[in-house]
This record gives structure tokens, C-alpha cells and sequence, in this order.
RNA sequence: GCCGAAGUGGUGGAAUUGGCAGACGCGCCGGACUCAAAAUCCGGUGGUAGCGAUACCGUAUGGGUUCGAGUCCCAUCUUCGGCACCA
């Protein structure tokens, strides 16, 4: 027999498959559909590398099984490839990124097809391109429509020196990651999407689907509801409020301050009242420098400015209180204003020691005059009138209704959710479908002229004055008004890159239709998605973002079902043999191509799902992946041991049975590495035998067949079984079978094994107890000794304490 | 800082979810084959003591709960993901 050769094998199998549409999914069967989908990639000229196959492989297993077990399964791909590396890039070389795109999709396209995926290659989407994001426009337009878009101003990062509007990453320490230019927040008029309005419901739906639990937690903390009141303070001899948002109305005695942030609106309002309006002015361009999460820092030190000419009147006290502006206070959280109670708040109590302000203790239980007392559970209110003597929960409870009756306040529920910034001033994004009007306002381009397509520019940087570059082609931005007829100007931003990823999946359960973004056969008949991998750091926005347009979509009755995803799990990355993410500039990158030439992509695969543990990183082996090409060469040379027999025999038979139902198992609950050691320790078993029969070979075949697709392929044509592997039946087991009918349990003397009894599984306490005191070594650590208690578990543990 | 995870031999990891810690792989050591090497095959491999049976120690650190803790609780340390214009 001839050595094992991948390189020769698994470009003949892709061929096959390719050829044959071994994987196209089909729109009308009569089998149980199985939808699995990965995050589709983001095209970057860096080509794949060895990170990208980790989840890819993990639901090409799952969705190989699947197909064995009998499901008529849908497992797509497609391009994610608007962005901003490509966009840099074409700068940087004046190249369109049109082109740009289609280079590097032409690259990952051919890296993904040598590792053999059983993607549907017929269903292969591209978000840049028109007929696909027509539809990206369409929804827009929808949520423009039903009032989920509008516009507002938010401040974007601004290199002064490129005179260009700058992501958060490519500020680099408070500095132009290109120039090394000073970075300010500029203020810009942004289109922005509702998200906030389906906050309640982007929790409450959590519990109809099948997420991993840590995905489930940070989205439900990233949308952050929290159940508090909006309290009015009056503004001293002025008559009018300032109202905020507290989740601790139960200490509303103990306010002896407030705080505003530096852009709240009433500084404006009252500038006359103000005596030091210059140092707020100054105070605001510096906080203006910094990020929300610099601001934020619960462990900075705390800046701010009194309001010199304005009070407060605490609305319980009666006193009269100081209105102070810091950073801390975010405009873009609640009213942008709070009380401030430094006995029960830890923000508020550092700032109260540094500026010298009053801290009042209201719930008695720890010590203010160290620290703020922030736990809710044990407190008492003290110091506040009708609230003493109650429990925290109670006196919230009674203040809240007491202001709502004295219209003093009301209950209010509060995100830590912001709306979503959906504008960019770039090229290489989807165009904002919307025409401005000076009659009409902001009208939306009838649904018959998309797409709006990019029209082509001849410098790709954001104009000097921060519009994006489309804002120079002026025979693109003239147009007229869809709803008068006047003169009209299209807008010029275009949406960010996670518009086109927020409906892909849509998109491929019907991906060529020119009449809807799917039809509604193909929906209802493909959703919801039943599993969907992706990285955790994918879970705060993609997922959340593409849920909310899924919900969206359902609402106004395009989708079918209110949840787009039923399941979802998360991958761990692969870092470099150093431990070290892998990047370029650490030189620790290991390129697949490399892997697949030297071992073999089955090899490659092998590995990545050997690895280690599939929710956590692991670091690169390449001896790692030496051992599993030895594993593969053990498959093979299997041909040289080979026997007849068409049942399982006699000395393996509990084995393999117990191996189909650990591998079967271990596939679905994301446990390829003990999967494949489960695969590794038959062949041991066969190995030691010195044979195996067809029945044993055919059975490890197919459970090896998910993660190594082409060697086994090979091998079931090799041995002459009936047509492709791809078409067998995933083997059953016999659960009597897994059963062993004796086992070996332990013995432990006051918890510490001391021997070990083999009894039959079934056997009880006496038995146990009959075996034990036979052990010498037991019978030593008993002699002399009172039993004070036996614990007998049956078919895991027999302890018998003494004393 | 805030939110979410993780920490087990020389190394990647396993452990039926509170019941024999270290499955499987890598590396290393020894042996077979070979003139030799590679490949392959066989055996060994947490630490300490002992010829051995075996004993003691051992799952980031310090406490705790339990007949029994890698697993549960409290505190601490370290590492990783996210923090809203990277994808």
C-alpha cells in the first residue's frame, strides 16, 4: 500500500464535491432543515491564518454530522468586505477598493476551499456588492420610515493635523495613529438608529434562545437596565427644575450636592446667572479631549468646577445645595445631571473628600467617614425624616411613591444602552439612501432607485471639512426631491461596516432573489439560524446590532420568527507558540497554507479541533500538529490490518460503542479535542489487536469523517464500500453497551483512597464492604479504629470514615 | 476602572459537574529495527522518600464549607476578551 499523501487526495475530493454540489443546501426538501453559520470574514490582505479555521472547522463537524444523521443542511459563506483597512489601503496606494476586495476575497476564497469546507459555494454573498446592499439600504429605509432613524449631533474624533475623522482605534493615546496629530472631539450632525427602543426587549428575549451563558450575561449588563426615579430639583429663585436619574431615591436625604455634566444644556440656559463661566468653558474644552471611558474611571482623580451664581434646593431637605460640573457625569447617560450622595456612592464620595463637600450619612451600616456604604442588603435609613428606621428596599419603595404623589419625581427605567451611531464620513460603506430637501427635509430615495451605488471618486480620504469624499462629486450629490421635485442634495455618509453584517444570514437563504432581501418561503423555511459561532468580541455589538434589525424586520413582518439566533457559542482565538496574540509585528503568524502543504489540510483540521480546550485561546504547536499527522498516518496504515466481519467483534464491542457515543456527544456540546482522543484511543485498541474488521473500520470512518473529511473519503472508496462516505448513515450505539457490567471502584479511609474493589456495577454497601475488608491496606487504616460512618455512592465512591 | 472569562505536570489539555487528579497528544528517557540516521514499533514519565508494597505532598495564593473540593463559598494575585467609529 501506498504511503499517505494528502496533498494528492484532498484536491481530488474538492474537486468531487464542487463538481458533484455535494454541499449545495436545497430550498424545497422534505428533510428537517439544519441551518449553521459562522461569522463570515472580514477580506484583509493578510490573506487566512490559522485562526480563522478554528471556528470554521468546529460547525463544518457539526454541520457534517448533521448531513450523516440526515438533515438537509445549509452551511454558508460570504464576505463581509466593507471596511476600513481596505478603504486605508486604497489610499495609501490609489487603488479602488473595489479592487482591493475582490483581490483579497479571490486569495481567502481559495485558502478556504483547500481546507475543505462543506460551505454551499452557490450561496456565496458579498456585502459590497450592489444587489446586496440594496437590500442593506432597503432596511434602512424601512427603519427610516417607522421613525428609528434620526439625527443628531455627536461629537467624532478629529485629527487636526489630517484634518480627518478618525475611528477610536486609530487614535492611539490621545493622538493620530498616522501622524502623530492632535486629536479633538468635533461635533457632527450624525445619522443615528434607535437601538434604545428595543432595549426591553433585546433582554427580555435572552430567554428564548440557547446562548452560552457568558454571552447572555455581558449583553444583558451592555444594554444595563437599571430600575431608578427622575427626581426635580429646583433650581434656587429660578422656578424651573433640574431633574435627574437615581437608582437610590432611598437616599434623597443625603444629597448634598449635584452634578451636571460639562455639556448639559442649563449652563448654556443660565450663562448670565454664572460668574464663572470662563473656567467652566475652559473645564468643558478639556473634558471635551476625553474619551467617555477616561471620564468614567472610577480610579482617576476627580476634576470638576463649582457653578458659581447658581443653587439647588434639595426637594426633601429644603436646603440649599451647590451645583458643581464634572467629567464623571456622562450627557449621554439619564438626564446628564445627579444627585450627589457621597455617604452611599463611591464616585460621589471622592469627589465630596477632595472638594471638601458635606457627606451626610443616611443608611447606617458602615463607616462614611472611610467610605462610601454602598450595600443595600443590611442598611437602615437614618437622618431622613419618615424614611428612619426602614429597611433600604422599603424606603425606596415609600420615597418613590412620595414623589410621585408630590409630582416631586417619577420611576423610570434606564439604559446604559445608546442609541447607534449609523454614520460614517467614508467611502468604502453602504450610501445613506436619504435626500435632503430644503422644502422637504430629509426624504427617503424611492425603494424602485436602489441601489444607491458608490459613485467613483478619485481620492478616497474624507474632505477637509470632515464630509465624507462623496461629498465632492457634486453631480452625484445634486439631485432632485423624490417628493417635490425641487432641488435636492443626497447625503454623504455612509453606514458603518456593521450594517451589512446586521442581515447577512438573511441574505443567504436566498441569496440571488432581485424582488426582496429573501423570499418569504425561503425565511420561514431556513430561520431561525440553529447554531451560530463567533468570537465573544463579536457579542456586545454585532450580535446585539444584528439582533435588533432581526427584530425589527420581524416587527414590520419580514422574518418570521423574533429571534434570528437559537443558539450560540464562542470560539477561543489561537495565539502564537510565544502565547502571545498573533500579529505581524510579534512575527509569530503561522499561515495555513504552510500547514497544509508540509501535513495535509485533514492534519491541519485534526489540530485545531485537537488543540485544546474549543472556548478557550490556545497557543500554536507545531509539534502539536506533528502528532496529528502521526494519528492520520495510524488511519491509514489500518488498511494494512484489515479483516472481514460485519459485526463488531467480541473484545471491542463495548468499546465502539462507548466511542460512537462519546464522539456523538462531544461533537454537539463543542468537545472536538475529546472527541478525537476518544478516536485516537480505538485506534490504540486496534492497534494492540493487530486488526480490525470492515464493521469497526467503517464505524471510526464515519465519526472520523466530520474532522477529516478527505483521508476518510479516500479510504471508504479504497475499501470498496457503496457511494461517497458523505452519504452513509451516522452510526448508532446501544446504550446497554456503553455499560460496563463490573467496575473498579475506589475505597477511601476518611477521604483518602487506600485501594481499590471490583464489583459488579449494580453491587450495594455489603458487597462493597465484603471486597474492602479483604484489602490489607484498608484493613490497616481501619484496625483499632471506630466506623463512625460509611458513604457508599454506587459506581463511584465507598468511604468509610473512622475515628 | 467597569462588564465577562480563565489559572491543573516540562508542555497543550482531561476529569461523568462534589467522588480514584493528570485521559489523549507533545516533549523527554529507555529498548527494538538500522552500518548509522530518519521514520516506525514497544515500555516508562507530577514531586519527595523507599529495592518494593506503600506513604507524604500536589490543581495561582490565603482562608472556609464537606465524609470527600481542581470543582462550592470569601478574600487576594496574574492573564485574556469587550468598553460603543477595528472587525
Amino acid at each position: 500500500m501506498e504511503n499517505y499523501n494528502p496533498s494528492s487526495i484532498e484536491k481530488k475530493w474538492q474537486d468531487i464535491w464542487d463538481e458533484k454540489g455535494t454541499f449545495y443546501a436545497s430550498n424545497d426538501s422534505d428533510k428537517e432543515k439544519f441551518y449553521s453559520l459562522i461569522e463570515f470574514p472580514y477580506p484583509s490582505g493578510k490573506g487566512l491564518h490559522v485562526g480563522h479555521p478554528r471556528p470554521y472547522t468546529a460547525l463544518d463537524v457539526v454541520s457534517r454530522k448533521r448531513r450523516l444523521e440526515g438533515y438537509n443542511v445549509l452551511y454558508p459563506i460570504g464576505w463581509d468586505a466593507f471596511g476600513l483597512p481596505t478603504e486605508n489601503y486604497a489610499i495609501k496606494n490609489q487603488i479602488h477598493p473595489r479592487i482591493v476586495t475582490e483581490k483579497n476575497v479571490a486569495k481567502f476564497k481559495e485558502q478556504l476551499k483547500s481546507l475543505g469546507f462543506s460551505f454551499d459555494w452557490s450561496r456565496e454573498i458579498n456585502t459590497t456588492d450592489p444587489e446586496y446592499y440594496k437590500w442593506t439600504q432597503w432596511i434602512f429605509l424601512k427603519l427610516f420610515e417607522k421613525g428609528l432613524a434620526y439625527k443628531k449631533e455627536v461629537p467624532i474624533n478629529w485629527c487636526t493635523d489630517c484634518k480627518v475623522g478618525l475611528a477610536n482605534e486609530e487614535v492611539v493615546n490621545g493622538v493620530c495613529e498616522r501622524c502623530n496629530g492632535e486629536v479633538v472631539q468635533k461635533v457632527k450632525n450624525q445619522w443615528m438608529l434607535k437601538i434604545t427602543e428595543y432595549a426591553e426587549k433585546l433582554i427580555k428575549d435572552l430567554d428564548l434562545v440557547d446562548y452560552i451563558d457568558r454571552v447572555k450575561i455581558q449583553q444583558k449588563n451592555w444594554v444595563g437596565r437599571s430600575e431608578g426615579m427622575e427626581v426635580d430639583f429646583e433650581i434656587a429663585g429660578k422656578g424651573e427644575k433640574l431633574r435627574v436619574f437615581t437608582t437610590r431615591p432611598d437616599t434623597l436625604f443625603g444629597a448634598t450636592y449635584m452634578v451636571i455634566s460639562p455639556e448639559h444644556p442649563m449652563i448654556k440656559e443660565y450663562a448670565s446667572d454664572i460668574n464663572n463661566m470662563d473656567d467652566i468653558e475652559n473645564y468643558k474644552i478639556e473634558a471635551g479631549k476625553k474619551s467617555d471611558f477616561e471620564r468614567t474611571e472610577l480610579n482617576k482623580d476627580k476634576t470638576g468646577v463649582e457653578i458659581d451664581g447658581l443653587k439647588a434646593v434639595n426637594p426633601v431637605t429644603g436646603k440649599e445645595i451647590p451645583i458643581w460640573v464634572s467629567d464623571y457625569v456622562l450627557m449621554s447617560y439619564g438626564t446628564g445631571a445627579i444627585m450627589s450622595v457621597p455617604a452611599h456612592d463611591t464616585r460621589d464620595w471622592e469627589f465630596a473628600k477632595k472638594f471638601n463637600l458635606p457627606i451626610v450619612e443616611v443608611v447606617k451600616g458602615g463607616d462614611v467617614d472611610k467610605e462610601a456604604f454602598v450595600d443595600i442588603s443590611t442598611g437602615v435609613m437614618t437622618n431622613s425624616d419618615f424614611l428612619d428606621g426602614l429597611k433600604v428596599e422599603d424606603a425606596k419603595k415609600k420615597i418613590s411613591d412620595w414623589l410621585e404623589e408630590k409630582k416631586l419625581g417619577e420611576r423610570k427605567i434606564n439604559y446604559k444602552l445608546r442609541d447607534w451611531v449609523f454614520s460614517r464620513q467614508r467611502y468604502w460603506g453602504e450610501p445613506i439612501p436619504l435626500v435632503y430637501c430644503e422644502k422637504c427635509g430629509w426624504v427617503p430615495v424611492p425603494e424602485e432607485e436602489l441601489p444607491i451605488t458608490l459613485p467613483e471618486v478619485e481620492k478616497y480620504e474624507p474632505s477637509e471639512t470632515g464630509e465624507s469624499p462623496l461629498a465632492n462629486i457634486r453631480d452625484w450629490v445634486e439631485t432632485t426631491c423624490p417628493k417635490c421635485g425641487g432641488h435636492g442634495e443626497r447625503e454623504t455618509d455612509t453606514m458603518p461596516q456593521w450594517a451589512g453584517s446586521s442581515w447577512y444570514f438573511l441574505r443567504y437563504t436566498d441569496p440571488n432573489n432581485s424582488e426582496a432581501l429573501a423570499s418569504e418561503e425561503a425565511l420561514k423555511y431556513w430561520l431561525p439560524i440553529d447554531w451560530y459561532n463567533g468570537g465573544m468580541e463579536h457579542t456586545t455589538l454585532h450580535l446585539l446590532y444584528s439582533r435588533f434589525w432581526h427584530k425589527f424586520l420581524y416587527d414590520i413582518g419580514v422574518v418570521n420568527v423574533p429571534e434570528p439566533y437559537q443558539k450560540r457559542t464562542s470560539h477561543g482565538m489561537i495565539l502564537g507558540e510565544n502565547n502571545e496574540k498573533m500579529s505581524k509585528s510579534r512575527g509569530n503568524v503561522v499561515n495555513p497554507d504552510e500547514i497544509i502543504e508540509e501535513f495535509g489540510a485533514d492534519t491541519l483540521r485534526v489540530y485545531e479541533m485537537f488543540i485544546g480546550d474549543f472556548e478557550k485561546s490556545v497557543p500554536w504547536s507545531n509539534n502539536g500538529v506533528k502528532g496529528c499527522r502521526r494519528f492520520l498516518d495510524r488511519v491509514w496504515r489500518l488498511q494494512d490490518i484489515l479483516e472481514d466481519g460485519d459485526n463488531y467483534s467480541k473484545e471491542l464491542e463495548s468499546n465502539m460503542h462507548k466511542t460512537i457515543k462519546k464522539v456523538t456527544e462531544d461533537y454537539e456540546s463543542l468537545k472536538f479535542n475529546t472527541a478525537i482522543a476518544a478516536l485516537m484511543s480505538l485506534i490504540n485498541d486496534f492497534n494492540s489487536n493487530k486488526k480490525v474488521n470492515k464493521a469497526e473500520m467503517k464505524t471510526f470512518l464515519i465519526l472520523l469523517n466530520p474532522v477529516a473529511p478527505h483521508i476518510t473519503e479516500e479510504m471508504w472508496t479504497l475499501l470498496g464500500y457503496q457511494g461517497m462516505l458523505n452519504e452513509a448513515n451516522w452510526p448508532e450505539f446501544d446504550e446497554d453497551k456503553t455499560v460496563d457490567d463490573e467496575i473498579e471502584m475506589a475505597v477511601q479511609v476518611n477521604g483518602k483512597v487506600r485501594g481499590k474493589i471490583i464489583i459488579p456495577v449494580d453491587a450495594d454497601k455489603n458487597i462493597a464492604n465484603e471486597k474492602a475488608m479483604a484489602d490489607d491496606n484498608i484493613k490497616k487504616f481501619i484496625e483499632g479504629k471506630n466506623i463512625v460512618k460509611e458513604i457508599f455512592i454506587p459506581g463511584k465512591i465507598y468511604n468509610i470514615v473512622v475515628k
